[in-house]
DNA sequence: AGTACTTATGCAACTTTATTGCATGAAATA
DNA sequence: TATTTCATGCAATAAAGTTGCATAAGTACT
């Protein structure tokens, strides 16, 4: 992606431009999935594991990426599609894990049930769908 | 719970009687929030935490607890409320994480919508709802 | 009950994942 | 370009989970 909507995204969160953070950016733009901390850390070796790790930290801080709840015990993160602001993460929109590739993706298109439970306070519901994706499908 | 009783469950599933797998059982019959392995390891000091891994293990496994996703990053596990079979966890309820205790809890008297998506089998899938819970509110 | 077989446990060591402190280097602001 | 503020890399540490192996305990059979 062009390097000056790199940086203004960066800017608007009130990050500072740096190296890795560009690259780290740009890398969450192309992929279609969610990415672990693993696969930044083998795609970027020429940053330290920890900058990555706080880059991680000050992406989701700020509102660009979001964590994604994932029962296999190791973080991924993905791009926050719609309007997100640091203080209230709202993504409405479905994560759907392939059992066959074990990506993940968002689909921004499928939009999380409204539910109302007695008693309960409801700040923001997460689905999260297993099953076969579409490219292991066909 | 009636020491026959956890025997029993622990038989349906093919496990061996064991003083551990039954207090972790019994732990888990009591609670109703779902519970992390520091949890266990706190609660069960005289096990070794191999053992208590080990358990969760077997139970996971075996059908009687399930895993939970959670973007934590360290695994929790509930109960199987319905008819699970190692084979295929099928768990279309909801599970609830309290913004404020942390807890989390399985509802299981509210059913995950089905959903559809052109392309993708879906298996099963699961809804987290953030928020606050019923004993936070009051 | 006793024996043989199978499996669980505890210990030690190790791997993986993530965090913290601190000195240095780079980015922003004026 | 000087100054301040923050990001980076390195080292060390913490936390989470796994593996191998000897021993102990559970199960099944007679």
């Amino acid at each position: 992606m062009e390097l000056n909507v790199l940086k203004g995204i960066l800017k608007q969160h009130d990050l500072r431009i740096t190296d890795c953070r560009l690259d780290v950016l740009d890398f969450f733009i192309q992929s279609e999935h969610a990415i672990s901390t693993r696969a930044l850390e083998t795609q970027f070796g020429q940053y330290d594991r920890v900058t990555l790790y706080r880059t991680i930290n000050s992406f989701t801080d700020s509102g660009i990426i979001h964590s994604i709840p994932d029962d296999s015990g190791f973080a991924r993160y993905g791009l926050c599609h719609e309007t997100c602001n640091p203080k209230d993460h709202t993504h409405d929109h479905v994560h759907f894990k392939c059992i066959r590739c074990g990506q993940i993706e968002c689909l921004p298109d499928h939009h999380v049930p409204t539910v109302s439970i007695p008693g309960y306070t409801i700040r923001n519901t997460e689905l999260i769908i297993n099953g076969i994706c579409k490219s292991c499908n066909s």
